[in-house]
DNA sequence: TTGATTGATCGAACCGTTTCGACTACGAAT
DNA sequence: ATTCGTAGTCGAAACGGTTCGATCAATCAA
């Protein structure tokens, strides 16, 4: 492949000038600049990234960090957060850190010697240590969905209490009084904020939460199954459940089926995120939707804004709380009369 | 960040002594060996990746080139190829080209200028112009799902033909003469192939294909969406489907329910490729599955064969197919005795 | 004893850029 | 007429590694 040598070569020039001339970072004649430009035109020269970014002292590569890729929340993310930052000529490396706390550590440190750009990240953890860990890296870091207490980074996401408040009073106002949660572990940012969105409306509505209709499960369906599963197998079961998150709201939706209860004549059901051709399922679910558009969008250009103004690492922090949208389908309906 | 030479000054050697010791790649005496270790520790050391490549030639960066990130298919395939890579220190550029030919040729132009170490590929484009622009980017480079003619590279697929033919006879054996295909442009690899199963299962069978029960759609599955709708408004609907993708099948029920048709009573169904959570989907897809796990296992392994075995970029191309697997749902049954 | 071999180490060149400091002309200012 | 500032260009020094050839002492075969 040509080097920026060879231009020089063809065009008479010192290397200096080429470099100076293709960057435009320096006084140029136009005459200079033609040769230049021609000469690049006729060897077929494409600066060499690696030498560029040694140079630097940092690539034009973005790290995406994320819990799972299967989940269509973050593998919609992952697209639109691509299509954005390859306007600005970067390239998104993707990394799946299941969930795993030290895997995302050793997965942030690679990036970092990789000499990323800046990294967008899912986190799942959220401990003091790794605040610490995040502030160390010395490279622009925006977070999604999840927050890093004391970390004091750029953070995207919707308003979770929002999204459950939303479901829950939707449930309410159609008649239902003994409404089941089902929430990831409440160590989590967005797991605890949707848990308060839920006990934030039954208690506006002066509703009891029954312990026993608050469940911790996780983000990934089959414990919710086995959850709800013992959940409607009590004497005194619920009539409407409320899910945190779109594989927990199918993993109840098997579960109501495989005990033979119907949705949503017998059993309610809601949840937060969007289920990929959701359209298809029957019943269509009733959910939150987080606009994940927007907050790709929101995320992406945080960064940009933080790896190309220069100081942009030291901006103070910023925040973007987009709202979840209720969208409406059929799997929810007033109790059963005998209930 | 502690470079080279820092551990240089440290254990009191040259640079070059430090490499050889921490490469092992030249004859250091246990003494010295043991005092740059040290050193190396002491100092906090870490290559700079980007130094290193510089210098090869090339980085320990692979591309995953998909056409649509959001199909659980290729999610699928991304998490076993980046958690494969990831053993070998290789890390994972993901590009979506939305199906897009010029977008595909852009990408790759772009991953070669970042040098990566690799290419993996699930092309969309099938022409002779594209055959010679891969061979030209003079990268390692793997073929995945669709190959392109001529290209003469490594290729890995499940039996595409026999997918469909698998899916064909177990109709037929179920009673059904009237069934209809919808694939995908023929133009690609695996639409034509998929196109053939199903015309071979029918003649093995003597029946009988109606062209007006071809359908042509994309994988989208919107399209997929439309033409059911159109088929199944004929006088002589068929009386079960054989889909191309999951997303058509997914398309094709969304219409089959939109009619007020009733599957499988009235219409069955049947289609290619996994859905996600398809267990609470209703009714449960009949569908012949891809075996992902082995396709994104074999592709990673063949790329890694060729980028570090040395000369592994002549070796002759391989192919690897793999035998899908017909997973049994709930929605087939025999036709209903009016038809 | 001598010449060849080998093991251990080092300096320097190189990968392909960017950038800093130096140099030359030349018109403007004094 | 001298100085100054500046546009235009250049050479050389980085960036942080790898690797080739040279050096030198110790070992070995003849």
């Amino acid at each position: 492949m040509a080097t920026i040598r060879d231009v020089a070569k063809k065009a008479g020039v010192a290397i200096s000038t080429v470099s100076l001339a293709m960057n435009g970072t320096g006084p140029v004649s136009a005459e200079t600049l033609k040769r230049v430009l021609e000469a690049s035109e006729a060897v077929g020269y494409r600066p060499n990234v690696l030498a560029q970014s040694l140079k630097r002292g940092h690539s034009k590569l973005i790290g995406l960090v994320l819990g799972d890729i299967g989940n269509p929340f973050f593998s919609r993310l992952l697209r639109v957060v691509d299509s954005i930052l390859s306007e600005t000529d970067h390239m998104v490396i993707v990394v799946e850190t299941a969930s795993h706390a030290e895997r995302e550590r050793r997965t942030l440190d690679q990036l970092r010697h990789h000499r990323v750009g800046g990294i967008l990240m899912a986190p799942m953890t959220n401990d003091p240590g790794f605040a610490a860990f995040l502030s160390r890296l010395d490279i622009p870091v925006v977070l999604i969905d999840q927050n890093v207490d004391g970390a004091n980074l750029d953070f995207v996401s919707s308003d979770n209490t929002l999204a459950t408040t939303m479901l829950t009073e939707y449930l309410i106002r159609m008649g239902h009084r003994r409404i089941a949660f089902i929430g990831g572990d409440p160590g989590q940012w967005t797991a605890a904020l949707r848990r308060k969105g839920f006990r934030d409306a039954m208690a506006a509505s002066n509703l009891p939460v029954d312990p026993a209709m608050e469940i911790v499960a996780d983000f990934s369906g089959e414990k919710a199954y086995d959850q709800v599963v013992r959940l409607l197998s009590m004497p005194q079961r619920p009539t409407a459940l409320v899910t945190a998150s779109n594989l927990m709201a199918l993993g109840a939706l098997q579960a109501i089926n495989d005990l033979g209860f119907s949705c949503p004549q017998e059993i309610s059901l809601t949840g937060v995120d969007d289920v990929p051709w959701s359209t298809v399922l029957k019943p269509r679910l009733t959910i939150a939707a987080q606009p994940v558009e927007e907050l790709a969008r929101v995320a992406a250009n945080f960064l940009i804004e933080r790896m190309t103004l220069r100081g942009g690492i030291t901006l103070p922090p910023r925040t973007h709380i987009a709202i979840p949208r209720l969208v409406v389908g059929t799997s929810c309906a007033p109790p059963p009369a005998s209930a």
